[in-house]
DNA sequence: ACTCCTCGGATTGTTGACAATCATACGACT
DNA sequence: AGTCGTATGATTGTCAACAATCCGAGGAGT
């Protein structure tokens, strides 16, 4: 009857201008390393430089922001290990959230979400997106965690889903020119799924983790997620920001 | 020979007094369901609301705190189901450092820490001091991530632990009585070490799975870390306040 | 030409005051 | 008695002004 008519404004302006700060990092209107001005940005939400500031607090403790004191707030700049190090725990993070979907009773339904995501992926390639195509494939990894239903691996998985579009952006050149790779991609999804409605719960992590490591050496050759901890600043100085 | 001397100030006010409200909450100064009077906390560190607030705001995304509009920012409540997501993710952020501690060249000085807190352990248990014997067990976990060398994993893992010690304290009552698993925990870090010593990464992860798994049945048996996803609000209405 | 100093503009950090909302107690009405 | 409406106190949300700090330009001195 009246379900969901709760939430009447609930939502602090912090969290809302903290969500509008980050759309603005995932979608690089605010690129890595930009200073983010209080005043003008205050003036843009249309509200004081106190509110903004708390929701620039929630992106620092977040790990999207940096702060320097006295001197600013800036969009983090990633680092060449920090490819690494974003992928080995969204590695993680996806490695749980699978193993409790694919222990779940509903792993039918998700594993209808994902063939959608996996088919946009397949439509976007055929129309020569790319940009579709990421969106498609993170769309399958944002649902497969939502999917898991655990508030905190959710949470971190966002984070890393943003770092892991602002890597992408910064190797566009690599990514693009990698094209090979698309239906090696599509693949690797496709039996990620097939796996998950077999229940194969062995299966299902191991390829999962290949998927991810597949996903570093695409990125950053080199960087294998099985070459020991903290590569630290490995290979060559490309600088990603 | 002049090292270590950089850091001037740069650490924000925000971040100072957001590190000193975690402390309340890890120690239980700030129990689960408390509200945090902002006029009141304010004049107690010293400071105007404004950077009071943007403390408060940076606890909240990391989910220690949950902000109700125009009513107050509150600790969190802890319910049943949280034990199992929290040893959940503990799992998955501990495994991918322990991933990549056993990689790395480091492992028998890894080892040799995770030693020592493994004997402050038995040290603890010999002269009957629980509070000891969990704050060293959780100093090895502490250990293990940030030998991993991953700002990812640790500023997930802070999180996390923060709210383990909460579930310790809420249940209290069931850990104290429950001794009995003393010798069954050492023994089970003791083997983690071993592992990894021996740099058997399959054991390892196993050993530290089963763990972390063991753990989360001394607390809340019933839910196993093997039991599919999302138990939710499974058994008992223990409330974990 | 180079370095150092100084000064001015701009930005961040902090504060106290004001507006809006909530919670509680009290009283009126059915 | 019970319920609804109202007023009051306290707390949160927001703002604009003030203080402190940083950055760059310009000039004096070597």
């Amino acid at each position: 009857m009246l379900a969901d008519i709760e939430p009447v404004n609930r939502e602090s302006t912090a969290a809302i201008i903290a969500r509008q700060l980050r759309d603005a990092i995932t979608t690089g209107s605010l690129p890595p390393g930009t200073q983010l001005g209080e005043t003008e940005l205050a003036s843009r939400f249309q509200v004081s430089r106190g509110p903004l500031r708390e929701a620039m607090q929630r992106l620092v403790s977040e790990g999207l922001l940096r702060s320097e004191r006295h001197r600013g707030l800036f969009v983090i700049d990633l680092e060449p290990g920090d490819v690494y190090d974003i992928y080995s725990a969204r590695s993680a993070v996806e490695r749980a959230a699978a193993t409790r979907v694919v222990r779940s009773d509903d792993r039918d339904q998700v594993a209808e979400l994902l063939d959608d995501a996996v088919q946009a992926m397949a439509d976007a390639d055929q129309q020569d997106d790319p940009t579709a195509l990421t969106e498609a494939d993170l769309r399958f990894h944002e649902a497969l965690i939502e999917a898991s239903g655990s508030r905190r691996l959710a949470r971190m998985a966002r984070t890393l889903l943003i770092e892991t579009r602002m890597c992408l952006s910064a190797l566009q050149h690599t990514y693009s020119k990698n094209y090979q790779g698309v239906d090696e991609r599509v693949t690797e999804h496709n039996k990620i799924i097939e796996a998950l409605r077999a229940g194969d719960e062995a299966s299902l992590l191991a390829l999962l983790e290949a998927h991810m490591d597949d996903a570093v050496q695409r990125l950053a050759p080199g960087n294998s997620l099985h070459s020991g901890a903290a590569p630290g600043l490995t290979r060559d100085g490309v600088d990603l920001a």
